[in-house]
DNA sequence: CGTTAATTTCGGTAAAATCCGAAAATTCCG
DNA sequence: CGGAATTTTCGGATTTTACCGAAATTAACG
């Protein structure tokens, strides 16, 4: 049903090259994007159909789709098979795969330079140079991930205002240039 | 010369995965990792050693991260071969990363919105709800690219203090919660 | 409980990416 | 300019990944 216009076509092979830079590939990502440009949950038949692909891939993409907490399977009533849909807000959605790649990437990462430091530090022949590189990588990761925690707190409305101030934000953020004390509120 | 210790290996390794994970290939960010744990800027040939490469493999690798502005070609005085090193400092390293990513993925993503936009616009006959959506998207990119220029505008220095702030980041943050203005410095 | 619709699993093929090594090109030296 | 050292290019072999379609499984209905 869903004939898909020559300029969303464009899109959505365009949003295909982007996602296998983000760890999905071609086919699941753009299975993503006929989701989100459609006005209502699909079917797997009707996937299919919309970009020429087997059952089997979509069926294995909506899982892979799932897995990453963007897509989920809605139940219409009469009717027995699986629809599925986006979240509706990008905002939340970049929030959610954020999330997901800080998980699958950044924490075992985190895991990783704790134990070559520990093992590092019971090596007495290891070069020294290399230990002082991996603490330096361990100390960026730690603070980073820490940081992003925090962010990751505040509501996503009040992430979408900040976003918004423009050069507001750099001002705000600017006062943290010289001074590392919290200023008072 | 540069025996890696196991527990060096070890990190190398998972080095190497995560890289391809972030567009680089394994072998790529592997090279990436062994000149950032040496004290000293190694020669190709060196590389090809301690991680059992081919000689073309790793010129290819290196270029590679030049282009990423990651890797810098050193000359040591009379000494006719290429040395090669990493940044020193992370915290630019990761800036530098993020800004190409930007650029390589985002800044063209941003284009082909705008001409999607722009198509749907013409085309009277094009779906209502996935004009919208782009739409959603496009200012969703538009305003995250704006915000995210702003902050890289920030010295690393500040960065740092900002990231180490921990709950006092998010406090300052928790500002524009209900507020859309700009408190005045 | 059997039948059909729907989904998933899985083996194999097609496509793509990676990596090597030989050959070519470049650079630097005497 | 000739030759050695170094780097790069390139074709093809190897490995990995993506995708399909048939068969198996699961779920829903009468």
């Amino acid at each position: 049903m869903t004939e898909l216009t020559p300029a969303l076509q464009k899109f959505i092979l365009h949003w295909g090259e982007m996602g296998s830079t983000w760890g999905l590939n071609r086919t699941v990502a753009q299975i993503y994007a006929v989701l989100y440009l459609s006005p209502k949950p699909l079917t797997a038949d009707e996937v299919c159909d919309s970009l020429s692909l087997a059952r089997s891939t979509v069926s294995t993409g909506l899982h892979e789709l799932q897995s990453w907490g963007v897509v989920r399977v809605i139940h219409v009533l009469g009717d027995r098979r699986d629809h599925f849909e986006t979240m509706h807000d990008i905002w939340e959605m970049f929030r959610v795969i954020l999330n997901e790649r800080k998980r699958r990437e950044f924490d075992p990462t985190l895991g990783v330079l704790r134990e070559t430091v520990g093992e590092l530090e019971a090596d007495e022949a290891s070069e020294p140079f290399a230990k002082e590189k991996v603490g330096d990588m361990l100390d960026f990761f730690e603070t980073a991930i820490t940081a992003y925690n925090h962010i990751d707190q505040l509501p996503t409305e009040s992430l979408k205002n900040m976003a918004k101030l423009g050069d507001g934000l750099a001002r705000v953020l600017a006062l943290f240039t010289q001074d590392e004390s919290v200023p008072q509120s």
